[in-house]
DNA sequence: TTACTATATGAACAGATATTCATATAGTGG
DNA sequence: CCACTATATGAATATCTGTTCATATAGTAA
């Protein structure tokens, strides 16, 4: 395995790593929302939130669209879902 | 999903967010490996590995045997390597 | 254009984290 | 028992991380 990989995997699995952020994606497991919905969902302020969906989209974890002016954010794509799933299970075995 | 399910899910994922970690699963993806192995097939020091493993045998991310004077540490559950695959999938299509 | 709303961003601070170094522990063989 | 080896642990430190607060930006509607 090459160290950029190593590196890469960490660091996408530091995404992970927060509750915020584990809130956010648990949030949007079903259904798309905007920034204010999540923050409110969150049960943190806007900027925290916004700050969070900055990592998240970086690592290609959430997208967004928008409409009017409201950027409503999803899950990028199938794995984050699985790998979600994956951890729960993983916890509720212990 | 429960405020201590966020929490456990976060801290579980957090145990992949170092590039330390990840290369001793990495490592003990095909075959289980006693602590000094470790070290140098991770290239650093026995004390920084035993710190590392504390932390993954804590999320029962590893499990170790005795042989002789050796402890070798293998993965613990299907999950953990299933999630490391899944995660090396994810990187690798960005 | 202006006012308004939703979202993003930057700086600062408090708390967490990984490594290093020194040392302790525990099992083995004599 | 003792000496030796493998591993674990504790403290210290430097680095990183998430939130908060204040502010900027950008799209919308009038």
């Amino acid at each position: 395995m090459k160290d950029e990989e190593i590196y890469d995997l960490a660091e996408f699995f530091k995404v992970f790593s927060d509750p915020t952020r584990i809130k956010i994606i648990s949030a949007l497991l079903d259904k798309e929302l905007c920034v204010c919905e999540l923050a409110e969902v969150v049960g943190t302020t806007q900027s925290a939130i916004s700050h969070q969906l900055r990592i998240l989209k970086g690592s290609h974890l959430v997208r967004f669209r928008r409409e009017k002016n409201c950027l409503f954010y999803s899950l990028d794509d199938e794995h984050i879902k699985d790998i979600f799933l994956k951890g729960c299970e993983h916890i509720e075995e212990i």
